[in-house]
DNA sequence: CGTAACTTTCAATAATTACTGAAACATCAA
DNA sequence: TTGATGTTTCAGTAATTATTGAAAGTTACG
């Protein structure tokens, strides 16, 4: 594994790190993106991120519990295969805009909190609502019709 | 500042915190979204989170940097003042759009970088590629109507 | 069974990030 | 200019989060 690919992995978890997501899971996710053939075993993913099994366990759990990696083994082996599950992306994606329900909830709480009738004071509050609402309807919109022209 | 408005500032800040933005800058907003009238002195936001000065500087620095704050004073007066903008919503999803384009670019190294023919190992880059390049172009689409249904 | 190959768990610790508070800086009015 | 009021900066420290590594757990096979 050379210079510039341990530059593209580190790139690829500090991403993720902005994101939300944890730098290793980033990093684990990244090897298996650059991957050829595109899977790897638990150890060749420890080697190639640099970190110690511990970590690797942990960041594999936590992707396959997301659907973001599949794991699989071949019968009579030992060893794990973990490989980038496809739809993988839009899977990210659905968990995001799941997460928009959270921030309308929160300026429907906000407001029950408010309880003032300074229409000032609820302007915030109801914009929050309602523009998280109304992303909470047109984001599905969006991922369905990526689901149906990657169909064809 | 009761016991419930308390929990509230902090859930909104760890609501911010998961979301890649610091829990200390959600507090703040959390502040000014839930006040009547709808705007807070530093000195104000230092009592209202319990936190020092400094970190109220830092957290009002960078929400109006952000373009989700407004400091304003009123002439003859020292103190400022900060309030929510109209639009901050609208604002925090637009430098989400824009950072769907780092997800596309990463992609595009990736396929750099691994330089194969194997169809196998170029798919999940392929696969991201697109599906970011997809949501480049579609959520400006989704906030302009935002927008034009706000003029209304 | 027992053993080797491999994985997970979790307490300890390293690394990172958030926060404070006091000093420096800025602004207003007399 | 001075003093009072208010804000920012930043070095030090606290709190949090990430990571290791060794022990315990699992699985395949003779």
């Amino acid at each position: 594994m050379d210079e510039e690919r341990h530059r593209y992995l580190e790139e690829f978890g500090l991403l993720f790190g902005q994101f939300g997501l944890s730098r290793m899971l980033g990093r684990v996710l990244g090897v298996l993106m650059v991957s050829d053939p595109p899977e790897r075993t638990a150890e060749e993913l420890a080697e190639d991120v640099g970190a110690s099994r511990g970590s690797i366990s942990s960041a594999t759990r936590s992707l396959v519990q997301m659907g973001i990696v599949q794991r699989w083994s071949r019968p009579g082996e030992r060893r794990d295969h973990f490989r980038v599950r496809p739809g993988a992306w839009h899977e990210i994606m659905r968990r995001e805009a799941a997460a928009l329900r959270n921030f309308r909830e929160m300026a429907e709480r906000g407001l029950d909190l408010l309880n003032s009738q300074n229409p000032d004071a609820r302007r915030n509050l109801e914009e929050m609502r309602d523009f998280y609402a109304y992303w909470e309807k047109e984001m599905p919109v969006i991922l369905e019709r990526w689901e149906r022209e990657e169909e064809r």
